[in-house]
Parts: C-alpha cells; structure tokens; sequence
DNA sequence: CCACAATAGATGTATATACATCCATTGTGG
DNA sequence: CCACAATGGATGTATATACATCTATTGTGG
C-alpha cells in the first residue's frame, strides 16, 4: 500500500519547483505534528514567538515574509487556543504580541515531534544538501523581499 | 517609499524556510502574471499540461506533489474560464485533462511575463544557485513524496 | 494647532491547500 | 456471477494566503 513513486518530473517554474517541494515538506512536518495537534505553520508562529521574545503584527510578518492581514486570521485561531498574548504599544495601532503560557507550553510539547521530522529529512539529505538548503532558501527570501520593485 | 529590508532572520525550521521562500516567490511571479490575470498556481497548471499532454486528474496531482481533491476546485475555476478541456476515461471514474485551445492561447500570452520573472530571478542569483535550486527543489519533492512513511 | 498624508491592523472576498467522508466505478476472491 | 475491497473524484469543512478597502491612529507641513 505504500507509494514509491518513480522521479518526479522537473518543473521549468523556479516558483512552481519551490511550492512543489513546500507542499511535500509541508506534508511530512504536519503529519508529524498532527498528534500534537498543530499545522506546520502554526508551529512557524510558535517558534518564531519564542525566538524572537515581543514583536508587532507586522514585525512577525516581516519575519515571516507574509503580509500582515494573514496573520490577523492565524492568530485569532492561535489566540483561542490561548497560546498568544498581545497588548498595545505605546503607538496604539500596533499589536504587540508575545507567547502566553499555554504557548510556552504548547511549543515544548511539540518539540520532540518536529526535531524527529528535521531528523528525517536530515538523514535523506545528507548534510551537504541541508545546509545549502537552509543557505539558499534564507537568501531567496532576503532577496526576494528586500528587491522586490528594483528598476 | 521602496522596502530595502534587512537581513532575514534564520529560520532554523527547514519547512518554515522552505515556505517562507515560496510565498516570497509567489508574490514576485503573482506580480508579475497579474497584468495577464493568472495566479502562479494556475500558470503551473497550464505549463504542466502543456508538457504533459493529457493527463488524468490524479495523475497531474502527482506530478505538482498536491492533493488531486484540491486540483478540483482549482480546475474548476480554469474551467469556467474555458481553458481546460476534459473528457472520461476507459475507467469512467477518471478525469482526463488537456488544455483546450483558450488555455493554449492564454499560456502563450503569459509566457513573456513568466520568462520576466525567471529572467530577473536568474540574474539576481546567478547561475550556480540557480542550478542548485533547480536540482534540490526537485530532489526534495521527490524525495519526500517518494518515501512518504518509512520506517 | 490643523488639514492631510502615511501607517497598523481589521474586514470582505477570492484562491490554494489538505483531510474526512461520500459516491460511483472498478477489481477480485470465492 | 457476487459480495466486498480498492480506487478516482466530489463535497464539506477548516486553515493559509493575499489584495482592496476601511478605520483608527500617528506623523507632518504650514
């Protein structure tokens, strides 16, 4: 019942490669996250909350290379589940966000599970390939971002 | 007025940076095949058809490495707009997919903008990351998919 | 100080994405 | 042939994602 597929063909679209492979990894990271019930991006907020301690809406989305309404609906759902605290900056349009306890928590707790899926991908790639990875998708960001509108 | 951002921080989560990366690729393609009215998804879909010829629902689902439910919705969408051409199979349970002539016409007319986008990403990389990119995105996927659950 | 531009998010809307479940069809063991 | 498992998609539901637009607040030129 196992799928061992054959090669995947290649995608000309640099785009169409990157979110080919996201959804891949996408899959395994959730799936190993699922038992402690948290998507991978979830998962994203929480650790990018607790590496970089209080941040504003738009500073995590910054971080994150995503527009800040996005997070407007992600963290709602976070926020239900009582994971992120936020109060008001002293300029009072901005949120101010932070984990909670239960954050905290919640981000220990799946630890264990997502440093098994770094593990795995780890072991398959080798590490030649992860670091050029980590390298090269951090500098498509950087630059992708940063030169968006150049002449 | 222009974003000229920092440094990003380092995602220590290979999936967060991989998606990262993606929705950073996504703006610079979406914004580039806006003026034509094509998402980057629905380019990828025309330009894997154009390759593949004709091809089952399921079938072209593996080769984008995505769900083949969620192509129904996507497909729906590419179909109202007459860009898709589908007949059933031998097994009637299947979809068989191809451009239809619209389709074939509106890839032509996006392709100047796509080869835009490649081009100004090329050059900001150079060739040797390029290539990288090309080969590991291709070995992630396959890769991932391929050994969904091992032991 | 005040009119007005700029900024931070919230909201409306559309697409992208996956999973659980369901239906129709196909394959299979007896 | 027939009961039943397996498969291809469709549908319901939830999250992820971005853009246009709106509101509240802040900054600024005069």
């Amino acid at each position: 019942m196992n799928d061992i597929h054959h090669e995947l063909p290649i995608l000309p679209c640099m785009c169409a490669s990157f979110r080919r492979a996201s959804r891949a990894l996408t899959q395994l990271y959730d799936e190993a996250l699922r038992p402690v019930g948290l998507r991978a991006t979830q998962f994203t907020i929480l650790q990018a909350l607790s590496l970089a301690g209080e941040v504003s809406q738009g500073g995590l989305a910054q971080i994150l290379a995503m527009d800040s309404t996005t997070l407007t609906r992600t963290l709602r759902i976070m926020g239900r589940e009582g994971w992120i605290a936020e109060r008001r900056g002293e300029d009072r349009r901005e949120r101010l966000l932070r984990l909670a306890k239960a954050g905290r928590h919640q981000f220990s707790r799946a630890l264990p599970s997502w440093e098994k899926a770094q593990a795995q991908l780890g072991r398959q790639l080798g590490d030649g390939r992860w670091h050029a990875l980590m390298k090269l998708t951090n500098e498509v960001a950087t630059m992708v971002t940063t030169q968006g509108g150049l002449s």
